[in-house]
DNA sequence: TCTGTCTTTGCAACCGTGTGCAAAGGTTCC
DNA sequence: GGAACCTTTGCACACGGTTGCAAAGACAGA
């Protein structure tokens, strides 16, 4: 793509306004030491001219590239893609500007998608799905490059962990089973493998063995639509047909709401209770009325620069992992809410 | 963000490697006149040092950041966050990467984001929402950066303008309708006022009135599913209730086909045919089974970055708009489609 | 008027790269 | 051996900013 560009630079914007070239850059940093008539002057000259500054250089100089790189798969996926569009947001609130990179096409992807980020001197990188290898990460963070994982559930030293108490979760779902008069308790996972839904699958396990029951786990795929229809049909054509089922992604709990109902002919919640995870939109729609967990979003993208805009030594010295409640937001694909609660834990619910 | 940034650069490659920087420099620019065994020397003391060709100074000398501003709206929505993932992956696949700037907050932001992507000093802008000034479009365009309006339906020159053939789906739509044995039409929009949208609306009621049939209009808040919802309400409770309804989009069409059998207890496609637009993916969902219009989201990216990696002379003399169909896709909410269609259009149409 | 202090300004060096130009070195051919 | 040519290399400048430093100017006080 080459262009005849011709951007207008601080020199010319100088000339016209009659000023060093110091002063322009002067009169467009906060708190620089120009008189109120010398940056009248350059910032008259600078729109005359359409003048930008330009945050490449800036960027040289300073060391420090307002940049901020978001790695991901799946980016058209509802929950990704307001993850994605949450951390725009946050970013630009922050004054940087969001670069993503699309790691779909392959699983060596998230380290090249890291090496760029070095290319492009970003502040930080925020990684959203896959797992960089231990050597990158080191030379990113020797790089003075901070990393924010998010759902990664990774021990490495340096980047930032924001996780979600998937366990917990796990154990709400459990127990809204039990109330619901549920005994025959099935997980329905895909393949992916993800830190979060692997999580999500040991922590229900756990709880229910806890108390002595035993779960029918399913896995299949990847965390998509079809996925959960597949699962529907692996799970309840068993022997023993699972009278509550809990689906790993409300993509896939949307799956098998739809088997079950349309293939299975199967009532929800009076034959089989479901829940999901994530809250995305289509939760909510009343085709659905899935029960599931918000991921808090935009608490998310929250800490996660609330922590980029700490000074370096702030910053090491505060945890580095965070954990982060999943909220759970009762809908009608499990029975006994209505009449089990108390009134103001409904409301708080938003029923 | 303060950091200790402790980036290497290409001198201190050089030194290790025992040769200049110019050499390093050209080791790493397909086609710079090195020695094989110059070029390998570097690489290997690169490689050991972990080092990362500064992009910002390279655009800085280069005149082409390989950046390319993303502007939108709404990107969490299913069809924006399908068209950016397609449009960073492009963006890769051309050597670019995508920096996206959300406009959510404010209406002037359309302004901001370009004004964004100057002081990148970006190759180009692709607009997905929102339409700019002429003023800032024009200073740009002076500055050699390349602007591509998605659906945005200006006329301005200077832009590439990609846009779907709205009218032609919409008079596919309506013999739909016919063929189903509609009469009492109507069309669903939101009062977003897009001109994709109102192109929908205006080719629909255009042809429907060129055979003497008139249509129901009604506008209701923005493009989303509870709209649909509304826009349902308001059009089946209406003394002449319609038997055919073109949704502006997916996402009304949703609403309105779970407010249409959920409240109204109308059976569609029977009592009723529904169309869309987008062919999200939730229309293919089993609750849906909307009949709709794909986006050829894909082949829109590959047009825009076609004309975007044009030399600048060809990217001038090229015709500055594109027109691209929209495929229908039918499903289950219009009635007619498996009796009455020939055998071959119909596994074509993947039915 | 002279001195001391404070604000404002310009000079010049630096950030990390690409590249035109000239020089050096090597090879071929006569 | 020398001329002609080609390949490879390094120097030095340009890209567009920021900023330490010193100088200049303004101003108050003695």
């Amino acid at each position: 793509m080459p262009s005849p560009r011709k951007f207008v630079s601080a020199r010319e914007v100088a000339e016209r306004a009659g000023v060093s070239r110091s002063a322009v850059s002067r009169a467009f940093t906060p708190g620089a030491s120009v008189s109120e008539d010398t940056r009248r002057r350059v910032l008259e000259a600078a729109n005359a001219l359409g003048y930008h500054v330009n945050h490449l250089a800036r960027g040289l100089s300073l060391k420090e590239s307002g940049i901020v790189c978001l790695v991901g798969s799946e980016l058209g996926t509802p929950y990704r893609a307001n993850l994605v569009k949450a951390m725009t947001q946050a970013a630009q609130d922050a004054g940087k500007v969001a670069m993503v990179i699309n790691t779909d096409r392959s699983d060596a992807s998230v380290g090249a998608a890291l090496r760029q980020a070095l290319h492009y001197r970003a502040d930080a990188s925020i990684i959203l799905s896959g797992l960089p290898d231990k050597s990158i990460t080191r030379l990113c963070l020797e790089n003075g490059q901070r990393i924010v994982l998010i759902n990664r559930d990774d021990d490495q030293e340096g980047p930032l962990r924001i996780n979600l108490k998937d366990g917990e979760a796990a154990r709400h779902t459990l127990t809204a089973f039990l109330r619901a008069g549920c005994r025959r308790l099935a997980f329905a996972n895909s393949e992916a493998g993800t830190p979060s839904l692997m999580a999500r699958e040991r922590g229900f396990l756990a709880a229910a063995g806890a108390i002595g029951l035993t779960v029918a786990v399913e896995r299949f795929g990847p965390s998509v639509y079809d996925s959960g229809r597949e699962l529907a049909r692996r799970l309840l054509t068993a022997r023993e047909r699972p009278d509550a089922v809990f689906c790993a992604t409300d993509l896939i709990a949307c799956g098998f709401l739809d088997a079950a109902r349309h293939e299975f002919g199967l009532a929800v919640p009076e034959d089989l209770c479901v829940t999901g995870f994530d809250d995305i939109e289509q939760a909510g729609w009343s085709s659905y009325g899935l029960t599931t967990f918000a991921q808090p979003v935009s608490d998310i993208a929250r800490e996660a620069f609330a922590w980029l805009m700490l000074a370096p030594e702030e910053a090491t010295r505060r945890p580095a992992a965070v954990e982060l409640e999943a909220r759970m937001v009762w809908r009608r694909t499990v029975r006994g809410y209505a009449q089990d609660l108390s009134p103001d834990l409904r409301s708080a619910a938003g029923a």
